[in-house]
DNA sequence: GTGAAAGCGCTAACAC
DNA sequence: GTGTTAGCGCTTTCAC
């Protein structure tokens, strides 16, 4: 008979309620033990009729399992992670997995608190994630007693980490110009120092040179991430001789401006340009005229894995370390 | 002397290296008891070199604080409610208290799996929160046994909820526009089922009346929330006689289907008509050419101020029930 | 088959 | 001043 709880319902309740030891309780609520099948139907019945809801946090005490985790993220804007996040969240709920939220901005000290109240409260392992796949989170994760997952982002050599695999998606981006009957490309993309923009430019020059072009330097533009740097890229291009008649962008707002731009020039998307994306932000791809063909990084998908990994690791199971590209998927409207 | 436990130090671990039963070591690490402050001071000193750190969750089993919260959101995209998501976790770290992630779309089975797991790991509070302020979560949270709060979102009657001033801030851009000179006002905004749209209108109406004009009702266009339904008012306004020299719209989408449209028409911006949007979507709000002036709704501080509301409600303290309308800002660019 | 007892890591009466 | 004891809600040997 629980004295001091005030409502909730406590195994004592139960096993009162049915006659029994919270022992013998115990053992028919979670399928454990040897006991008559009467006895067993008769105190979940009774668990049932008293609404009684085991208490996590004393199961976990004994259990040394939390069935909880933690979500690092220094993307408040969450145009990327959110989407990571629900999937991790999505993932994780069916195998009883709760997600703690951390949004840790660039604040060191802020991360350390959260990190530190995590572990205070038992995680079972972390998930790392952030806006950018070249900079670490301010907080160091190595040394943690319990598993990590990088999700979009890169760790330690030995870390298991989760990423798109922006060389497929980039070259899927440029095969598609190819098949529309593009020969004259151009990759129009952000600041060079995006490790995502030396892969998708990597993949950009690969895929000429597989098909038997020679990939010029004055093929690649890099600029900001912005709808600005499209429209001047069109400039540019526009006021040289031989203008592209494809056009690779490295997001899908480099592209809008791209679109902008051509339309005020009177240059027909698609009939003669074709423009491709990067990111499936459908709010931008959805919204330019025509809309916007362009690369999903299936991010959704990224996140489910990433929570799956966590849980095999948080299991004991072995998961190959090291850092796994996730396809992406053209997705093909009107551009 | 921890048997079973690996690696993690507990308490006993500090009370058997500083030579004190564990009752005087929780005594010294909580500041609580009476002892000498020599043996205060050593037995904290232990507990650092060792790296010490309390398990919340015996203590949690204890107190009956879990210090964590949940924090249920049916908005998957993010676009409004990861401010708010950002803004309570900030609010909250300080006081000790982590946030559960529940994502729940708008799936009533998932919905409960989450509460239902956040119920067995003690919550302490719930904040909801979703992408509609007048549509409910697939959930009933009323007859739970913890405070909720709601954000960016209307609960029963006698909740605690905190939303955007809407009229406020729509009252300030309407002011915004006749500080301008403009007098020919249309208000173009989103789906009339909206009680956001229902809201901004009353109060589009009410500053005209203010101003000693008559609202009529073709000032006010109802449609999609969407960039074209922003350009197609723009048709129809600019296709009949009289077109106005000033337009509220219900968010930046719009707006920006309106600027663009107008641009396309050779109507300069700001020049001719001022444009007003609303929601400060920043990706959106900072593209447009020009810059669009816009209400920002502050949602980082509602998030803020609703963990501040959620924990003062913990603590037993009394929070006045009901609807928080928190003041909206205008935000002034080029438009 | 069922129950008594020990213990997860911690705090709080109450002794001494 | 410090330690002993009980107990938060639960699981798990080990007797009977």
């Amino acid at each position: 008979m629980s004295s001091t709880n005030v409502g909730r319902i406590t195994i004592h309740d139960v096993a009162a309620a049915a006659s029994v030891s919270i022992a013998t309780a115990s053992k028919a609520l979670n399928d454990t033990g040897r006991m008559s099948v009467e006895t067993r139907a008769r105190i979940r019945r009774v668990a049932q009729e008293l609404g009684f809801r085991p208490n996590a946090l004393a199961r976990s005490l004994l259990s040394k399992r939390s069935f909880t985790v933690g979500l690092l993220t220094n993307d408040t804007y969450g145009r990327f992670t959110l989407p990571v996040m629900a999937g991790i969240s999505e993932g994780l709920i069916d195998h009883g997995v709760s997600v703690f939220l951390c949004a840790i901005e660039d604040n060191p000290d802020l991360a350390k608190l959260h990190v530190d109240a995590m572990l205070d409260k038992q995680v079972d392992g972390i998930i790392a994630t952030g806006r950018r796949i070249d900079k670490p989170l301010p907080v160091d994760l190595s040394h943690l007693p319990i598993p990590i997952v990088y999700a979009l982002m890169t760790g330690p050599a030995d870390a298991v980490a989760l990423v798109p695999d922006d060389r497929q998606g980039a070259r899927d981006a440029v095969n598609h110009l190819f098949d529309k009957g593009r020969r004259r490309l151009v990759h129009v993309t952000g600041p060079a120092s995006f490790k995502v923009v030396e892969e998708r430019t990597h993949a950009f020059r690969d895929a000429l040179a597989t098909a038997g072009m020679t990939p010029s330097e004055a093929q690649i533009l890099t600029g900001a991430w912005s709808e600005q740097w499209g429209r001047e890229a069109v400039e540019k291009l526009w006021s040289q001789e031989n203008p592209p008649d494809g056009i690779f962008c490295g997001n899908d707002q480099i592209a809008r401006g791209v679109i902008d731009a051509l339309r005020e020039k009177d240059v027909g998307v698609p009939n003669d340009v074709s423009v491709v994306g990067f990111d499936n932000w459908e709010i931008v791809a959805e919204q330019t005229r025509p809309p916007l063909t362009t690369v999903d990084m299936n991010l959704k998908e990224l996140g489910r894995q990433a929570g799956r990994a966590l849980v095999r690791l948080v299991n004991g199971e072995i998961v190959e370390p090291g850092v796994s590209k996730l396809p992406c998927t053209l997705v093909i409207r009107g551009s």
